[in-house]
DNA sequence: TTATAATCAGTAAATTAATATCGATATTTA
DNA sequence: TAAATATCGATATTAATTTACTGATTATAA
């Protein structure tokens, strides 16, 4: 057999960042019908070099894959997501219940990576006392109140950027210890504070290079 | 002077994803104090080495900065912008006019960046019709003739996972150059169509991460 | 049963990115 | 006006990541 010394090798943040793609592709399997699969299979499909994809998955993988055949696929996908950390549940709160902050909040989908989003906060008047898929609207007075009592970890922002610092600076306060950043803003935190930035800028940077290079090439 | 010999220096793939960091710190500046910037203040302030930013800046710069005062900020924001393509302006529209679509219909943002959404399409009989931020929605037989006449390059896909590579392909015959997908999907597109995923699994991913390995510490 | 081929894991090499160092050059201050 | 110093751009070094290579292993087919 093809023994692994290394049980898992280091981790590499480009591998992480890869991670979730592999998890994408493996879901959209048939399970009944694909069993096993190889690293070159995937890292044809995804268009990856095959030595990195293997090397991804022998970072997750628990038992590894044998030759010939490849990663059983079921067990692949536990342990991804077990690497991911998609097994642990952390609670969340959603600042800011405006367009944005009601779409995170009725997502179906955060629930497969572990993230419970239980409540939101919002200064409209309107907008507080109103359930949104079940999760109420609480003002932004109670934040350390309710985050202390349902043991909150996450802080989502989706205020406008002019209050995404005020935001954080409550929910610091409140106890929690990671937050989630949907507003164009460098917001200042505690070092233990774990901070995410969502910067949709930088996919569109990304993107909008990308297109200028094709385009010019078209001319 | 220090004169530049290399004028714009190869463009780094993770220096391009710092890029629209260095732009929010930049414009959070007020510009009638603060004329000129230096790469080590700026550093200090992300958190990041000074030579990796002075080198991420003369990638983007047109002039360079100066000894001992470093960049005008004002020039540098310009240069920036320009460098990831904020200047040219492209055309988008929305397949799917759900809570996240209509979020991103709403917002305004997207015009500092050059992105120029301008009209939306869902197939419920219910949003056909309606507009959103004066964006109208169309129903998807449309598209072809929609997206050809007002010269649409950009496509951004927000509809449900399993109607995603429909909206893909829809969206490639109607002549489109680029694709934003927000679907937790693997996109088959043709290769002179530029795909880019806007993954919120990595992000959650990279927060989960770290998460659990500051809870651990604390045990 | 034995040869063949696909695949794995591990190690080595190459590439890319991040950081350190150095001489040049403006601005400030003595 | 001269010395001190912050900052630049460039080059050198170090670290991280990707890719290539090698030998072992296992399913398949001769
Ligand atoms: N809508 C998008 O597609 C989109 C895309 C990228 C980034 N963003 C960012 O996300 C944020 C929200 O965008 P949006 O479109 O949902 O805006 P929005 O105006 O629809 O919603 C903002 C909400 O925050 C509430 N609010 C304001 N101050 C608050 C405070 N101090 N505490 C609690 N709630 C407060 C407002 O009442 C409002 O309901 C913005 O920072 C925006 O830049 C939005
Ligand atoms: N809501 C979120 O916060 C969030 C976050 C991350 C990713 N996403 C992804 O974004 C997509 C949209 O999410 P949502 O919450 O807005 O869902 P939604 O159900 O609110 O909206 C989907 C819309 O797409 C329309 N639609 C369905 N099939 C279509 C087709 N073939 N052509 C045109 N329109 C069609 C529906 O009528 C509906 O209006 C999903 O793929 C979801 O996984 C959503």
């Amino acid at each position: 057999m093809a023994v692994r010394l290394e049980k898992n090798p280091a981790v590499s943040k480009q591998a992480l960042r890869r991670m979730p793609a592999y998890l994408l592709y493996l879901e959209a399997l048939n399970p009944t019908t694909v069993v096993s699969i190889s690293a070159t299979t995937i890292a044809n499909e995804l268009g990856l070099n095959e030595v990195q994809v293997r090397k991804d998955l022998a970072a997750a993988s628990l038992s590894g894959g044998r030759p010939r055949t490849g990663f059983k696929v079921k067990e692949l996908i536990r342990d991804i997501k077990s690497y991911l950390g998609y097994d642990d549940v952390y609670n969340a709160v959603i600042i800011g219940t405006g367009k944005l902050g009601q779409a995170l909040l009725s997502y179906q989908g955060f629930a497969e990576y572990g993230l419970d989003i239980v409540a939101a906060f919002d200064t409209n008047p309107e907008l507080i006392g109103q359930q949104f898929n079940r999760k109420p609207v609480y003002p932004p007075e109670k934040m350390p109140e309710i985050c202390r009592s349902l043991k909150i970890q996450i802080g989502i922002i989706t205020v406008p950027a002019e209050y995404a610092q005020d935001a954080c600076d409550h929910l610091t306060e409140s106890g929690i210890q990671a937050i989630w950043n949907f507003a164009p803003v460098l917001l200042t935190a505690p070092p233990e504070i774990i901070v995410q930035n969502e910067n949709m800028a930088i996919s569109l940077a990304i993107l909008s290079q990308h297109l200028s290079v094709k385009l010019k090439k078209q001319h």
